[in-house]
RNA sequence: GGCCCGGUGGUCAAGCGGUCAAGACACCGCCCUUUCACGGCGGUAACACGAGUUCGAUUCUCGUCCGGGUCACCA
């Protein structure tokens, strides 16, 4: 028995798999040419950052064929920092994203697909087993210093100027003999896993990521923690672990990767496996204070997916937004392709940007309202109640009670060739309806200066003669235009800018006097429409109280 | 500090040896319009800096500067 084996069998003596079981446990997936496995691979820490939506999506875009796999794994294997119903809510926001993987966790406790289990602290024996194989190759042993004389040595390397971390030299436990390692095991002392590093810093890596492209880096000399003392492995070598094993060929992660990248190479090479592809993305910025910084939870409520669901930004919104960081061309595309499925836009890793992209609200803002102005009355009418239902019950119970009514209102001026762009989120929607719902209804509006209020007054009294619920808009707005001459007023716009002087105003004044009054806005939807909605009953008691009122 | 990555208008970004340096958002103006919008047209505004290489550099090389990431028994 050579030393490698005794090692082995001291610290693995239970493990009696091979690696040549588990690789015929998960064969190779037959796939076809062009498809991929990707994996999207959280950690359940409390919440989904909008950044893992964004890889998430990445995830999802680069599976473009029937037969590409798509799948969800969870990474929790610090068991310290694990919050407890966080499974569920990274469902719940892909959920909410109309994001569905194809495989992997689909619930707290299940999961489908034949590349299991997908929950990493369900996979320990399977990380042991290639510690051990490590072992057996002389690539791993144990080593028992505690955090105290790691970070004592660390700080003994700063005073020296000497690279931090555990290697050559510096890893003294690298150096025991067997029977050292016997005698420290069997006196139960705690120990962690460590890479025996076969690299070389004068040698240099060499990685073709496929946003980044050539990425070239001097190999890894640290001896790692492959397994921590409680026997779960660190995320560098359950990644090499899972994603072969689960065939991975794709991994999409953020750029903060990079710099494990010749670990990561190092591992999967020692292991005896070709490393997938991989995909590092830029992280997602804001400006502060004059400087760019990754989105951050604690100072960023836009940080978190579920800041846009309160808010009521339509997921389909969020997610193009999304796919126009991910490729600029993805704008143009969507002119061209107005109703297509989002999925089926050609996405290429090879047009992502390398830097990072600066969140932009106002972009964001600008593709919701597109997408929401492409919904019938219907849909938005759906969208809003669902969302108030959790969010907004004052404006849940009022369009509840009353469907017809709401969707009525949201009719108005949608469903035509041109719609309006009024609404950006559903938390707009109470705002946009508000003088529909007397409950609702404040008009704290003032009258535009341009306007002098005895003869806005001079307006409604003239209004209110002629005034019948039952015009249709043409003759309405003859109406309007007939009440112009005889208060100074012109019908004409055209004739007013070129004259100016000759009148109190044109038509637009008028109605914007009326519009005023009943809506308390200087901006609404088409006026007569919404004065026939309102009937005669409102619509003069607004009038009233407004004339009193200037 | 070491090691990586990046720097085109306010923002997202095309372009990758010869372009009047695209487009989108935002902003401004005009037009259309029977009001409000939608829409259309137009405008302001950019290749970080310095050396090379080249007939010619935004595009290639090097340096500087600036920004970002990373150096854990966290992912």
């Amino acid at each position: 028995m050579t030393d490698n084996e005794r090692l082995a069998e001291l610290l693995f003596g239970h493990i009696t798999k091979t690696p040549k079981d588990y690789e015929e446990m998960y064969p190779l997936r037959g796939l076809s040419e062009g498809a991929k496995v990707t994996r999207f691979a959280p950690s359940p820490t409390g919440y989904m950052h909008i950044g893992n939506m964004f890889s998430c999506l990445i995830d999802r875009l680069a599976c473009a064929t029937e037969d590409s796999v798509f799948y969800l794994r969870i990474e929790d294997t610090d068991k310290k920092r694990e919050v407890h119903d966080a499974i569920d809510k990274i469902i719940e926001g892909l959920a909410a994203f109309g994001i569905s993987p194809t495989e992997g966790i689909t619930g707290k406790e299940t999961e489908k697909g034949a590349y299991g289990p997908y929950k990493q602290s369900l996979r320990k024996d399977i990380y042991q087993c290639f510690a051990k194989d490590l072992v057996l190759k002389g690539f791993a042993y144990p080593c028992f210093c505690t955090e105290d004389e790691l970070s004592s040595l660390r700080e003994n390397q700063e005073k020296e100027g000497a690279n931090p971390g555990y290697y050559g030299k510096y890893a003294t436990c690298r150096a025991l003999s067997i029977e050292e390692q016997e005698e420290k095991i069997k006196a139960g002392i705690p120990y962690t896993v460590r890479l025996r590093s076969d690299g070389d810093e004068n040698r240099k890596i060499i990685v073709e990521d496929q946003i980044k492209g050539k990425i070239e880096m001097p190999e890894n000399i640290q001896d790692l923690v492959l397994l921590k003392t409680d026997g779960i492995p660190t995320y560098h070598f359950a990644h090499a672990v899972d994603d072969h094993l689960m065939r991975t060929t794709h991994v999409v992660r953020g750029d903060e990767w990079i710099s494990s990248l010749p670990l990561h190479i190092q591992l999967f090479k020692l292991l005896g496996y070709k490393p997938p592809k991989f995909a590092h993305i830029s992280p997602i910025m804001k400006l502060d204070e004059g400087n760019k910084r990754k989105l951050s939870k604690r100072k960023d409520p836009e940080a978190s997916v579920s800041f846009y669901v309160e808010q009521g930004f339509p997921a389909d919104g969020v997610i193009e937004y999304l796919m126009t960081l991910a490729n600029s061309n993805f704008e143009d595309w969507r002119k061209a392709n107005p109703t297509a499925d989002k999925y089926s836009f050609p996405f290429s890793f090879k047009k992502m940007s390398s830097s990072g992209a600066l969140f932009d609200i106002l972009k964001l803002n600008d593709i919701c309202k597109n997408v929401i102005s492409l919904m019938s009355a219907e849909k938005v009418y759906e969208n809003t109640v669902n969302w108030a239902k959790d969010f907004d019950t004052e404006l849940y119970e009022l369009f509840i009670a009353s469907p017809d009514y709401a969707k009525a209102i949201l009719t108005i001026d949608r469903d035509v060739p041109k719609p309006r762009k009024d609404i950006v989120n559903w938390s707009d929607v109470k705002g946009y309806v508000s003088y529909f719902y007397d409950s609702l209804y404040k008009n704290d509006a003032t009258l535009p200066e341009n306007i002098n209020p005895e003869d806005a007054k001079a307006i409604i009294e003239a209004y209110k003669a002629v005034f019948d619920e039952n015009d249709d808009k043409d003759t309405w707005f003859t109406k309007i235009k007939d009440l112009c001459e005889p208060l100074g007023f012109t019908p004409n716009v055209k004739e007013f800018k070129k004259n100016p002087e000759a009148f109190k105003g044109h038509v637009g004044d008028v109605s914007t006097v009326i519009r005023v009054a009943v809506t308390g806005r200087t901006n609404t939807p088409d006026l007569h429409a919404i004065l026939a909605a309102l009937g005669k009953e409102r619509v003069f008691k607004r009038l009233d109280s407004f004339k009193n009122k200037i």
